[in-house]
DNA sequence: CGGGCGACCGCAACCGTTTGCGCCCCCGAG
DNA sequence: CTCGGGGGCGCAAACGGTTGCGGTCGCCCG
């Protein structure tokens, strides 16, 4: 059994190969069809309409094509022929490879992956250059509806993928785009909670670390100013929930120290941790806009010898996997619900609404590193 | 002559217009052409040979391509009449999410997300059930090749990649394949090297966890024949190496308790390491074949009071960053580099050579899991 | 024996671009 | 005035398939 499992395999490579190996170019429809003194329809119908033809034509179209390496339709003509492609694009706010860094962007790929792989549909990861004014991956991507992940205001990919015909259904930001449809989280009242809870606790003195502001580089404290014209919407509403909170607990928003680094890693929340507690020591509480920055704090904050949550309150954004482990406060998001969310949006396209915008709902998670404020 | 031909086009696209006034059809670039009394050479030369006409004529081009909502040239019709579809295929072993979830897929998929973005290629995850016969994904990818990641021996998938006419190459396995390109590891030998290194410490009573051998699930021991008829070539030659390894120390190998697990998780590790132990309560050391099978396998020896290593010594495979963070003694392999060598032996197409087989180098990592056994 | 009915298969019109050449015309040199 | 040359643009043949319909033919039923 084995054995003839094995030896049909090998036969089959072996035939594959030498299909491809022939110089000559590789068959056709239309070739095959002449080979077998058939229409080119009646070799289209035996792969993709069975019932249209008999059992026994069938079988011989199909040995044919095995016989003359035919591979079967080209995917290409007949997305050109059927306007589909059978997959979705998925466009990131960086670089393709930081998708995979990134376990926030890794859960939510994880839910995509989820919609498309039920709906039977590839998914396709558009290649973008950061820097690059390159907008040509996008228009050259043969997909059937894009998915957007998380871009800036004013992004040039993303006017290219509104340019192109196909549906489009934006993750997170940018909010507000006419005629499609979202899926995101309440960002801001989410971070109204968290600093009602800080609040609560008792701190009044707060240091804040956030993601990049905006497209140039700034490792450093960010003003008001900057927060509020800050390109990233998303950072922009979680900074204004901090400042609604605080200001309702009596804080003076403008006395906040808010520290920015561009780069997403503990490594880089660990050294914005140094930065402001050097500058702000008197901080009872840093509160950061994500876990990885939270966690790279966190780590800094006890290399430092400092007690949390005794001495020190440390808090996160997103609810990943090590924030659980480290007992991380923070606010969970559903991430991966929002990766299945925003396929099934773009796929579900039954009923054509008006554009929707579906926001999921957040948990605020507290656990063992938020505590009263030492006396 | 030019005119008639031109007014037929025209007459072309108010027929399609009116057709489908409600669903409104995006313009072409014969319509565009149509419109502005010119080829659709000279169009289709605005776009991808700018140095073919003049730039009058070419910035009038696409002010009326951008006037008539006209996003450009098609990307499948392109795709279909370049024979270039600007993406690289990815075939899985398991469902698609699944990538997104075993952190060594991830930190490939990373490395050919790297390949990908420098060659300005996308990256097709092509939907495919485990279960599923329907082998038509694969055929309907239009993709320029194909990355084929860690396939078990016959599959059907893998099967019909190797059909279509496109260059192949495979990460770890299925090995041996004709004229496809491999990257991989030299799994048996990075085990035989774990093994000396156990064997050196004095341990003797070893027990195995390892993953999935076959498609069908066997949660349980593994007798030595279903070992060698494993269809997962990685995992066999992993087993074949602590064979080797242990036998040259004296070990009578069918005396070897093996557990295998279907699911590759951290709860299967730790219930299979319960299973093992319950019924082997002798072994020194259990070597598993993963890290998350050994982090699993930490955490229940833990949670069963065993002191590791004092007690017991538990290692891994992979050298995944949480198995780091654990101290755990595992076998380090460049799964990043893995995905952008198989990338770029995929896109670096120059020279055609002979199918090239790349292995990279691994590295035993001796950390705090093991020691010798208690005496 | 006529009519109707499936089962099977082919016609022909697209789907939207790219590209190797060839043509035309204007311009400067001889 | 002739002629070579080159810039700028168009011709027409692919690229490989899909599909709404319509045609043919054997067979069964009344």
């Amino acid at each position: 059994m084995a054995l003839d499992r094995n030896s049909r395999y090998v036969a089959q490579v072996a035939e594959a190969l030498e299909g491809r190996r022939s110089t000559r170019r590789t068959a056709t429809l239309a070739s095959l069809a002449a080979e077998l003194g058939v229409s080119r329809t009646t070799v289209s119908n035996a792969y993709n309409r069975p019932d249209q033809l008999s059992p026994a034509l069938r079988r011989r179209v199909l040995d044919t094509a095995r016989r003359l390496g035919y591979p079967g339709p080209d995917p290409v003509a007949r997305s050109l022929r059927t306007r589909k492609a059978g997959a979705v694009g998925l466009l990131l706010t960086e670089a393709l490879s930081y998708a995979f860094r990134d376990p926030v962007a890794i859960q939510f790929l994880e839910g995509l992956a989820l919609a498309c792989e039920d709906n039977g549909s590839g998914l396709l990861l558009v290649p973008v250059s950061p820097e690059a004014e390159d907008v040509g991956a996008v228009a050259r991507a043969g997909v059937d509806g894009f998915v957007v992940y998380s871009m800036p205001d004013d992004d040039e990919h993303f006017a290219a993928v509104l340019e192109r015909p196909v549906p489009v259904v934006v993750c997170d930001q940018p909010t507000d785009v006419p005629d499609v449809d979202r899926v995101g989280i309440d960002d801001q009242a989410a971070m109204v909670e968290l600093a009602e809870h800080l609040a609560g606790l008792g701190h009044r003195r707060i240091g804040v670390l956030c993601m990049r502001l905006s497209l140039d580089r700034n490792d450093g404290f960010a003003s008001v100013g900057r927060q509020d014209s800050a390109r990233y919407e998303v950072q922009r509403r979680r900074l204004a929930g901090l400042r609604d909170g605080f200001t309702a607990a009596g804080v003076d928003w403008s006395t906040v120290p808010v520290v920015e680094r561009f780069d997403h890693t503990e490594a880089a929340g660990a050294h914005a941790f140094e930065q402001l507690t050097e500058k702000h020591p008197e901080v009872t509480a840093v509160v950061c806009t994500s876990d990885i920055l939270a966690l790279g704090a966190l780590r800094a904050a006890r290399a430092a010898g400092r007690d949390v949550p005794g001495e020190l309150t440390v808090t996160g954004f997103d609810g990943v996997p090590a924030a659980e482990r480290a007992g991380l406060t923070t606010v969970r998001q559903p991430s991966l619900d929002k990766g299945r969310a925003a396929g099934e949006l773009l796929l579900d396209r039954g009923d054509r609404q008006r554009s929707r915008t579906l926001l999921l709902p957040t948990e605020l998670m507290v656990r063992a590193t938020s505590g009263p404020p030492a006396s």
